[in-house]
DNA sequence: CTATCATATCGATAATGATCGATATGACAA
DNA sequence: TTGTCATATCGATCATTATCGATATGATAG
């Protein structure tokens, strides 16, 4: 529940510096990134389409508690869309989030110097 | 001291499926990116092209202490480079790294469906 | 209704990391 | 050499979080 978008444009301020409310939601876009567990999840999905959290437990090998707590946090970061059918849960990569975070490494970052 | 490139290419495996090594190295660069001060210093040094260690602490308002560890986590990453200048360290930032970590987000987990 | 199954939440533990003050290293000046 | 300044490292504290087992929620089947 934080998919409020600091990050999609250009705080005013001193020329291309992040502030400190943005810099705080990015923060928290990569810290669900960082996380070995939730990279593999995030590529299983990617690959997959739409990915039953039932189906995750063996490839990632924890437990199903575990699994919810990341596809939690994935969702919470906007990364992952959750769609219920019946009792299973499916899960979707959100493309357009992820290029949206991969332009602020691509142009706001690397693009001033390259 | 962790520049090992296992993210600049398609771990065999199962199709497009990251694993373990891979997952954690590209975490680690994730972590580095997730806080908020090191996002901040990441713009400060983007923005100037090379910036001294010392006009680091005014703008993001923490001790010495502080800005050298986030540096040093920074250049772990492999994200900043710092060149001696007599005292002073000026750190710039690595173009070709952030490119190539926006690449894993759009291309290798948005791209198979966007 | 009750039983069952998939998922979500709770509580505890262990590990990681952000921050600081204090100290060490290393470079320049005199 | 000695003194000073910028940076790096050390040690401790506090907060965050990954993981698990146990339990709660919620949906389907009978």
């Amino acid at each position: 529940m934080d998919r409020s978008d600091a990050l999609d444009c250009c705080a005013p301020g001193v020329e291309g510096i992040f502030e400190e409310v943005a810099a705080h939601d990015l923060a928290q876009v990569f810290a669900a990134l960082a996380d070995p567990v939730r990279l593999r999840l995030l590529s299983i999905v990617a690959a997959g389409g739409e990915v039953c959290s039932c189906n995750l437990e063996g490839p990632l090998n924890k437990r199903q508690s575990t699994i919810s707590h990341h596809t939690s946090v994935l969702h919470s970061a906007g990364l992952l869309v959750g769609r219920r059918r019946g009792r299973w849960m499916y899960w979707s990569v959100v493309p357009e989030r992820l290029a949206q975070v991969a332009r602020v490494l691509d142009v706001e970052l690397a693009g001033p110097l390259a």
